[in-house]
DNA sequence: TTGTAAGCGTTATCAC
DNA sequence: GTGATAACGCTTACAA
């Protein structure tokens, strides 16, 4: 690990000035800098980007907190922010928060207790205030969620229309006791696609009562109970909040005849039989955004940015919808086959 | 952000002696201690974790280079790594390396040129000679893949025996022309999979024939490719390298009596018809033990360790084999949906 | 065009 | 027990 000093020494120069070369400053005689090149090369210099964020004060590193990495989602949401950030020199420190929102306020704090030049979050927690010491330090970006007591930058989806516009498709075709099974309705996005069920079903007249919604399906076990509470209410399709929860209902319903449709696409969603129809997210738009806004800032800490952008959102029609698909299951399957 | 200097000057002591105070040096006499105390809340203070690291020479960070942080097979090895560095204070930075061995170099380049304190990477090209330099001064840890022309220490899978399972099972259930389906055998990984694959064939004294074997089904188009070639040869089943070649499978097979088993499982694959037959896999185990080697590495340095360690695999089986399934494919289905 | 000096915040050394 | 001083490697003023 030579040092700029070491390479000075060698080149007969000061460190200044192999600064100067190595930092492509002009006013570097043309033998100067040669000399100091080859310097360079002979010990393989290699800035230490410890001492340089430390003179610096930031290291170019994004932090993403996101509530699992596994869940694809969030993974496409923190490729494309690294993908992005990487364009430009910075790195990105991800973090798993996990379900327990306890836990949130401890990882997020550890991972901002590091250097970082900014912050890409989507929280578990609906208290963001514990955020604000640091938002004032570095610019703090939500996505897919809102931030709660904290202004702070963000992206999001229409998650109520979606919701709504699913809702809907399922009215359309001739569904009318519709259940809607989800997880955790504390979660803000859950709760606005609740929000985007119930409006659906009050634009069509029909009763959004509260026996045909069921929560706590992001397990298998959950999502068993789930079901078992909604079909003694006879719906004969379900609204499903999340792609995890579709992923666990799936098994569940195979012998059922309900329909089904899921905000939130997954692989293999068109290979079951019925295919499902989906709300189909763009998380890799979201953390491409958020990235940007993170850089914009850095860039212009004066900047005016617009606080809140809305991503809309697409219905991927599929065939688990239609009342009549239901009733002649054995030919859809079939079909399915045939194709 | 108060310094520690300023912390010094409040309670009139020097700034070692608040160094002493906050890191619970002995030696401080308590009514110091106290004084000392009181100015470390009066002004807040946190440490600069930039100068800790600058001065310590290393920062709490262990850098996780995988292929796809959105394959969850990698996924879950960072999370456990994640989870693991996390609980000893240190902190996980995560880089997806692309599929392109051509950018690997830089992109990993790139993350040590950080100051992590130590290297967990899958590594995408086959040799990984450009790691010498930087293993000298670091601990860095293979996971899934073998380091080649390196010397360093690996955590993987038992790809051949995996695959001499699966190709067995299928022999086992009566199958003779057995196909091989998967993306890139440059991928050591892969390619253990393959021979797996023709022991288990020689083993039974089956033709271990080049037409049998199809590549490039990383996509869904090139998984349609490779499945077109292998059907000039008509085989009963194909053994499925990976989950990912797997997935864009399922869907072209739907309409044939092909039988499969894939190596590694993937969400829904026990909801298809049939349910997928797959050798398991345990990324977490991997991830866990890679991040453990890696502070091993830090807190004994001179200690001695095994280098490589290969992990058994298991076959879950389901339905997907059986040529008798096959012949009865519609029962099969109505068993299915009963269950 | 090049060099000198100072300092970022923390901690190790050694003296008191 | 406590404090002055130096040092980590780099860059920014400023001087030459």
């Amino acid at each position: 690990m030579a040092t700029m000093r070491e390479v000075a020494a060698l080149a007969r120069v000061s460190a200044k000035t192999v600064s100067r070369v190595f930092n492509n400053h002009p006013y570097v005689a043309p033998e100067t800098k040669e000399r100091v090149e080859s310097a360079l090369r002979e010990l393989n210099y290699v800035p230490n980007s410890i001492a340089t964020t430390f003179r610096t004060g930031r290291a170019p590193v994004i932090g993403v907190a996101v509530p699992d990495i596994v869940d694809p989602f969030f993974a496409l949401i923190a490729r494309a922010a690294e993908t992005l950030a990487g364009a430009q020199g910075m790195s990105v420190v991800i973090t798993s928060i996990g379900d327990d929102p306890a836990r949130e306020i401890d990882v997020v704090q550890a991972l901002l207790s590091q250097a970082l030049s900014g912050l890409i979050i989507a929280p578990v927690v609906s208290d963001h205030s514990y955020l604000a010491a640091w938002a004032s330090r570095m610019p703090i970006v939500f996505v897919d969620r809102q931030p709660i007591r904290l202004s702070a930058d963000s992206f999001i989806e229409d998650d109520l229309a979606g919701a709504h516009l699913a809702t809907t498709h399922l009215i359309e075709h001739g569904h009318r006791r519709i259940g809607f099974i989800g997880d955790d309705i504390s979660v803000p996005t859950a709760a606005a696609r609740l929000a985007g069920y119930r409006a659906a079903l009050a634009d069509a007249a029909l009763d959004p009562s509260d026996e045909l919604v069921a929560l706590g399906a992001g397990n298998r076990a959950g999502a068993a109970t789930a079901l078992a509470e909604l079909e003694r209410d006879s719906p004969s399709a379900l609204f499903c909040a999340d792609a995890r929860s579709a992923i666990n209902l799936v098994p569940l319903v195979r012998s059922s005849d309900l329909a089904i449709t899921s905000y939130g696409d997954f692989p293999l969603a068109d290979m079951l039989s019925p295919a499902l129809t989906v709300i189909d997210q763009d998380p890799s738009r979201l953390g491409t955004l958020a990235a940007q806004r993170v850089l914009d800032r850095l860039d212009r800490p004066k900047g005016r940015f617009r606080r809140r952008t809305v991503l809309p959102v697409t219905l991927i029609e599929r065939e688990s919808c239609a009342i009549t698909s239901r009733l002649t299951r054995s030919n859809v399957l079939q079909a399915n086959r045939a194709r």
